[in-house]
DNA sequence: AGCTGGCACTCTCGGGCTTCGACTGCTTAA
DNA sequence: TTAAGCAGTCGAAGCCCGAGAGTGCCAGCT
């Protein structure tokens, strides 16, 4: 669709863009590297690229910005990721060989990691919970008429649930119920725990004990599919690559609603997407924002994702190798544990 | 040391400027409703404030300014909180009678009520484990060399560390050991469940169990101190209080230390302070930021703090009379717990 | 046919200038 | 001690203008 020259020009134009955030003139083009023809041929051509929707100009006799469209192309003709630099990489080795155990902090780190690569945002989204076997189950009273359910699953992760009771209930009680609730479950999905059938508990037990069961499955079944774990570094980073304050409050809104983000990136990732510039994320607010994004696989099961968020003017290379190469290793060491 | 009409015309320039963000004149001064006095008095008074330290100008033939000092004593003079709207205190009303069990979830939904109460951020800083006794611990094999020790405290709180053991070890091993373990520690607080000596365990123990124990009881002494929960909330309100993309990354960048954050609330609750102004909050990247703070306790011992982090020119007496009626509430509603 | 050089045109940006308005400080009178 | 008036200061806004960067287009060259 477009001839090499027509591409190498829009290239120029990203790249320069990118790193300048002025809008680059067809003689800027002409003096680069890449091209050698004069200006006023890639005058022309940059009339036509605007004419496709790749370029647009801010006004007449500015020079041209990059559209959506514009950076599709860029990022798409990119090709594979590049290589990280040499200290980049020496530094994610070093991060993933310091680290160990510790789910929650890891993450966290991980996190703090990427955004450290990238200078964006980071967005570390947590195992999901859905294949990880439950390893443990544990009650604890803490009053009279509050247990604490904590389970350990296989992944590391924990979670813990808060039941309360319409009654007093001794502990003992509870812990005839733990102990009961723990061969029940024990070994399962927390999905295939929380879809047995609560009527088939009455038999055997006395009605104290049923009634903490009957609440500890509910409280299973709940809510476990939003509580996933999301963990986000270096919005201070990314927030100096935009000008306007009022851009950055709309866009630390967004981050602040954990459960959008972790949609945003689930939704790009649907669609068959490792980059969503502007619009394609689907969020109006970050319209000018890009999302880079990379799915990690731990014993050969997609487990979670991450991402970064930066501006639409993002160093798209660097952003996904940095995201590729951290998804890959924390897949990696996770699978280890 | 000031007299009746300088505090008043300082309190009037202090309001003033909080509302507008502009310089205050001497006009403006004398047209408000406290002040019956000509342009020209309150002016006289103004150089006066100034030459005190109270008031700076911009440049001149600008309005004035508040300095801290003058901020500060606007807030000193201020005296007791004053009343939360009839809005806000329903909001307030309506959170905490809603809200029930699970510590981190509350917590969290705790920042952001404050923050929204406010529209700066909240800090809220979980409550300290020193006082909390321990409640139950478990030993969770999660491969031959991992284990994850997870403690429930009596404040509902979770703590869980990961142990790498030297050998390969059989879950019967691992609880016989959580077994020894939870008798040894259980009912004791973090603090001195973590001196107990080790040497002492060697005594009718296999090997492999004392490595265990004493494996477990070193990373409780570990770095329970650093782990306190901290949840921020609401910074994207807080942003639009500046102008200066650059002031608002490096707040983030704050933010972002959550250790930092920690003991920037308890060192100005340490200096029995519940707000500190500007360079008072002894960082210099929060020059242009005030801290409102309180502490919240529970079963008469103060647990935590919260706090907001607005510009200098903040809504003190909302700020101060949201912390305290949230700390108030939060507290009491923990200690119920 | 495609590229290039040249040229006229457009539009922003910055400096310099002026005007305007919002202040202040000071002086003087009640 | 307060008020009124007045001169002075300084930033903000408007304006003009020239410089510079870029564009579109045309005519000619290869």
């Amino acid at each position: 669709m477009l001839d090499e020259r027509k591409a190498t020009i829009l290239r120029a134009v990203v790249t320069e863009y990118i790193e300048t955030a002025q809008p680059v003139g067809s003689g800027h083009v002409a003096s680069s590297a890449e091209v050698n023809v004069s200006s006023a041929t890639v005058r022309n051509d940059m009339a036509a690229l605007e004419a496709e929707g790749y370029l647009a100009q801010p006004h007449t006799s500015a020079g041209r910005i990059p559209t959506e469209k514009g950076y599709r192309f860029f990022v798409d003709q990119l090709g594979g990721p590049g290589k990280l630099g040499v200290s980049e990489s020496q530094q994610v080795r070093s991060f993933f060989s310091r680290t160990h155990g510790e789910m929650e902090q890891m993450l966290s780190d991980t996190s703090r990691l990427l955004s450290s690569l990238t200078h964006y945002a980071a967005v570390v989204v947590g195992p999901q919970h859905e294949v990880a076997t439950i390893k443990s189950v544990q009650l604890v009273g803490l009053s009279p008429r509050l247990v604490l359910a904590v389970l350990v699953l296989s992944s590391g992760a924990i979670e813990k649930h808060s039941i309360e009771l319409a009654t007093d209930t001794d502990d003992l009680i509870v812990n005839a119920a733990a102990v009961r609730l723990s061969t029940l479950i024990s070994g399962q999905t927390l999905a295939s725990a929380s879809s047995i059938d609560s009527q088939s508990l009455d038999l055997g037990e006395s009605a104290d004990v049923a009634n903490i069961l009957r609440a500890a499955l509910a409280v299973l079944g709940g809510e476990h599919r939003h509580d996933d774990q999301v963990f986000i570094g270096g919005t201070s980073d990314m927030v100096a690559s935009f000008d306007a304050v009022r851009t950055v409050s709309e866009i630390l809104r967004i981050l602040e609603q954990q459960l959008v983000v972790v949609s945003l990136l689930e939704d790009v990732l649907d669609r068959g997407l490792s980059v969503a510039i502007g619009r394609e994320t689907g969020n109006e607010a970050l319209a000018d924002c890009s999302i880079v994004v990379a799915p990690y696989v731990v014993d050969g099961e997609t487990a979670g994702s991450i991402g970064v968020l930066g501006p639409t003017r993002m160093h798209y290379d660097q952003a996904l190798s940095a995201v590729a190469v951290v998804a890959n290793r924390l897949g990696r060491t996770l699978s280890e544990g």
